[in-house]
DNA sequence: ACAAAAGTGTTAACTATACACCCATGA
DNA sequence: TCATGGGTGTATAGTTAACACTTTTGT
């Protein structure tokens, strides 16, 4: 492409912050890895690419969810640029901040360890490199603010799911206890919920009944002016 | 500076929403101007221009803003990147957008005009340039977002305001009617405003006594964790 | 005296919170 | 039978929303 304009031209990186749920563990999970080039061989880092010259920036940042995780069609929204002229010592960068949610079980396991990447507790985050503390900073809070407002909660868990595993997530994003009762009746307020014949029996002896989130419903509300909201 | 990565160099541009508060029309306005390079000279666009090699984007973004209204040390926000590899014929361009809240009292406007800049009602936006009406209309969800919790319109209003400009410029945010008791008693339960022992008799021959945003209590208790609510 | 905007309180509906026990089951 | 986690209801406090009249003052 042939640029009519006079200006400076710099790299403009994508990193992107990759959350999964540990429905075991019951722990919020970032995605960071060890970075293979310089500057900061080594270091943790979140995953992250050059944008190329004919690439749409949302592209890139699939790209690169892609590249290191293989998943596709997940939950994917810019956060922020990041542009100190001196953030970078490996030259002007220029970095757009993503962030995902993605269903644990969905990824291919092997192609996160291919990258010495690693899943690690939001709560016992490694010092990143760069500016990548205050990415994480700023994507956990946008995160938070964003969950009480849209259903991402449901990006996190498996297509079926538990009331106390849907409660004890919102529990470690927002680091606190919320009451089950008061949890129940407003979650099954919003009518969005499926309730399955099935029941997990995997943590308890009695089971615990099996939902399904209603994304067709949740999408014919919100065109009539539907606005999800807890809390 | 030199760079060690690989990758692709492009253009980095800021685009900045400049809003301001009519106080006598009682009307938001947006500050476009016609732009003279091509592609595209002499269509409505945001002001803007390319981030330069040694500079940091918030410190271009201050640029852009100070020479087209020869403000500085206003309200100025990150809002989104916009990156489409085709979005600007003239060259791969990837474009922040900023918001900036001024107080129309404030503005220099004979540099505003020497830009052919104006100031156009939101409800009465021309077709902008590019993606520039993308940005727009994200922007101003974004400023109804952050009107409710955080106190933004005491930058849109001159430093000594009266209620009644107070409820209007948040019926204009929101467009819609807002109820005056239920707004003044919300407003004053903040213990934010202070009463000044002045009214403003331009609006009513009984008059309307000025406020004050008290900033610094405002500061004070946001360092405590509270949290600026409206409706 | 009247027009025009400023200022003021109460009630009802709703929402959020706090709180404790029984149920089902596998071991 | 007992230990474990799942499931349920109610009462209270707090918040939001609806609503109409009096005050001031310049003309």
């Amino acid at each position: 492409m042939t640029t009519i304009y006079e200006g400076d031209k710099m790299l403009v990186a994508i990193d992107c912050l990759v959350f999964g749920y540990d429905v075991h563990e019951e722990k919020l999970k970032l995605l960071l890895f060890k970075r293979r080039i310089n500057p900061f061989a080594g270091s943790w880092s979140l995953i992250g690419g050059f944008v190329k010259e004919e690439e749409d920036i949302l592209d890139a940042a699939r790209r690169v969810l892609r590249d290191f995780t293989g998943l596709d069609n997940v939950f994917l929204e810019q956060l922020t640029s990041y542009g100190k002229a001196n953030r970078d010592p490996g030259g002007r960068v220029i970095s757009i901040s993503y962030y995902s949610l993605i269903k644990l079980d969905d990824i291919h396991f092997d192609k996160v360890r291919e990258h010495g990447a690693k899943w690690l507790d939001i709560t016992e985050m490694p010092d990143p490199i760069l500016d990548h503390g205050d990415m994480i900073a700023q994507g956990l809070n946008r995160l938070k603010a964003n969950a009480r407002t849209a259903p991402l909660s449901f990006e996190l868990l498996p297509e079926e799911f538990t009331l106390p595993q849907l409660l004890k997530l919102y529990q470690s994003i927002y680091q606190k206890d919320i009451d089950d009762r008061n949890f129940r009746k407003k979650m099954l307020a919003t009518g969005l919920l499926i309730k399955l014949d099935k029941k997990d029996k995997t943590a308890s002896k009695k089971g615990a009944f099996y939902y399904q989130f209603d994304k067709e419903e949740y999408h014919e509300l919100v065109k009539r002016g539907y606005y999800f909201d807890l809390f």
